[in-house]
DNA sequence: AGAACATTTGAACACTTGCGCAAATGTTCT
DNA sequence: AGAACATTTGCGCAAGTGTTCAAATGTTCT
C-alpha cells in the first residue's frame, strides 16, 4: 500500500453471481436462521449445556441440578429461565421443589451428533 | 423473609443423591462438554451460522460470501478465522481469491436436526 | 401467623465478543 | 518495481452476557 489512495474493498463487486444467488436461498428464511442460532447459542454455554446433559436421563430439582454441575442454585436458576423460554426444558412442581427435564427429544439427537463430531 | 437471619440456600444438601451421581456421569468428561459447547457457540452466532449455511452447497470466496450474507468482508473474515481454527471450514487459495467450504459433513447433519426442531 | 427452605428475580459487576477502521499481507498484473 | 485488489489482522469500543449478592416469592410445616 502506498500513497493516500482510497482502499477499495470487494464490497459491491461479486465474483460469481450464480453461486451467490444459489447460496442466498439457504439463508433467505431469516427467521429460521435466527431461530436456529438461538438454539445453538443456548447450547453453546457450558453451564447451560451441562444442565441439558444432566437432565438427559432423568428429571432433577434445581438444588440437585446445581450440585450435579457444581454450580450455584442462583446461576442454575438464571440459566433455566432461558432454557425454559426457549422450550428446551420443561418443569413440574412438587411442593417446594421444581423438577426440570428436557422438553424435546430432538435435543438429544443434536447433542449426539455433535458428540460424534468431537470424537472423530 | 424476616429478621437478619442467614438465608440458607440449598447448596450442600442434596435431595436425591443417586440421581445426582447418575447425572454427574453425563458431564464427567469435562473436555468433551467444553468441546461441544465450543461447536455450539460457533454455530450460535447469526453471522457465522449464515456463513456455514451459505457454504453448504458450494465453496465461495470471501468476497462472495460477504455479498451472500449481506455483511462486510472484514466481518466475514473475522468470523472465518474462528471457524477455521475450529476446523469447521476449510479453504483453498486460487490466486488472489480464497475459497472456503465446510470441513465436515457432520455439521450439515447437526444443522438439519436443529432445523427440524425449529419447524415442529 | 410465623418459621424454614427451595426457587426465582433484579441489580451490579466483570468479562466477553462482534464489528468497523486502518494498515498489513499476498497475489497478479503491466 | 509498482499498481490494483482480495484477504487478513490488530486495535478499540459498544453491546451483550454469566455470575454473585440480596431480596422477594411460594410452599410446607408447626
Amino acid at each position: 500500500m502506498e500513497k493516500g489512495k482510497v482502499i477499495p474493498v470487494c464490497d459491491v463487486e461479486i465474483i460469481d453471481e450464480k453461486k451467490v444467488e444459489a447460496a442466498r436461498e439457504k439463508i433467505e428464511n431469516i427467521d429460521q436462521v435466527l431461530g436456529m442460532a438461538d438454539i445453538f447459542k443456548l447450547l453453546g454455554e457450558p453451564t447451560r449445556l451441562k444442565i441439558i446433559l444432566a437432565l438427559e436421563n432423568s428429571e432433577l430439582c434445581v438444588c440437585d441440578l446445581a450440585a450435579t454441575i457444581d454450580s450455584t442454585v442462583s446461576a442454575v436458576s438464571h440459566q433455566l429461565r432461558l432454557l425454559r423460554n426457549a422450550r428446551l426444558v420443561k418443569y413440574r412442581k412438587a411442593g417446594k421443589l421444581v423438577y426440570y427435564s428436557v422438553e424435546d427429544e430432538h435435543i438429544d439427537k443434536i447433542i449426539e451428533q455433535v458428540k460424534e463430531h468431537i470424537e472423530e
